[in-house]
DNA sequence: GATGCAGGTTCCAATGATGGGAAGGTCAAG
DNA sequence: CTTGACCTTCCCATCATTGGAACCTGCATC
């Protein structure tokens, strides 16, 4: 089976399989004579498995953890749920950020007339913050990349 | 005042300051004698508006935007509103992906045993979405990138 | 004056996951 | 045998941010 055929059987990219395959995520896959790689019906599950865990937001490295335990038949699912369970703490402190910030930005919008004026409490806030009138709590944690 | 002043009035760090004089979002610093770049509390000003504004998760591209009406006193608050609920809508719309992510996986961590035994419904789902016992739809817009 | 340190300057590289594209080889159908 | 679809590798870009190297300046202390 060629790359396009186990992309679109796994609905990972080609390019996506390249790189997990260069970074170590998934083994070296067998070539066949013209040097194409050549993927089994279980390579496209793993691919399958990467592409369900990259949907439930798990990092690269996350992932990898993840493939180790799912290969290994003496796993103890402790190791898995405990995994699981630091990604859903990470997606909470995400969604709490992203909420306040939506929440400070709703108030500040609800206060503007959005007319042709220039008075805005959204700029007001933004270069002071808490001096407009309906102002909330500043977000504090940043949010670095894709907040 | 030198950068580093400046960085800590504003909490920009001095290397995001000299990005953004880099890539035009805010002009070209004043220059002392001796190379070093000289603030104003002007600018200091305007570096705590982006720093706020990147604290509610404005991208630099809509920060620009923003900072182009902060500058223009004639401008339509209306324009302003506007560019903060697209925001607040790209917000919304990357919580409901966490949302869906956590509360699927969540879903699954409440059926994993944790404990010694390798038996996971969380590898289970992962390997075949939906065969897993208490499965939910999975997340279906992908959330690149810091989703 | 000399020395040292804090802090400034530029430039280059890396991050994470992904997409885009160029230059060239392979395969199947016509 | 040609055509077009698909594969290969390699490099570049994204976005915001950090880190480091190599070098220069400002100020205080000896």
């Amino acid at each position: 089976m060629n790359i396009g055929q186990a992309s679109k059987a796994s609905g990972v990219s080609a390019k996506m399989i390249r790189y997990y395959e260069q970074t170590g995520l998934i083994p070296k896959a067998d070539r066949k004579d013209s040097g194409y790689r050549d993927y089994s019906p279980s390579d496209v599950h793993m691919l399958r498995f990467i592409r369900r865990a990259r949907d439930l937001g798990f990092s690269v490295a996350e992932i990898n953890d993840l493939l180790s335990l799912w290969r290994d038949k003496a796993r103890q699912s402790a190791d898995v749920k405990r995994i699981a369970q630091a990604h859903i703490a990470q997606l909470q402190e995400r969604i709490e950020n992203l909420n306040q910030m939506a929440a400070t930005l709703g108030t500040l919008v609800d206060c503007c007339a959005g007319d042709d004026r220039p008075d805005c409490p959204i700029l007001a806030d933004l270069e002071e913050p808490g001096a407009a009138p309906a102002s909330v709590p500043a977000a504090t944690g940043r949010l670095r990349h894709r907040p």
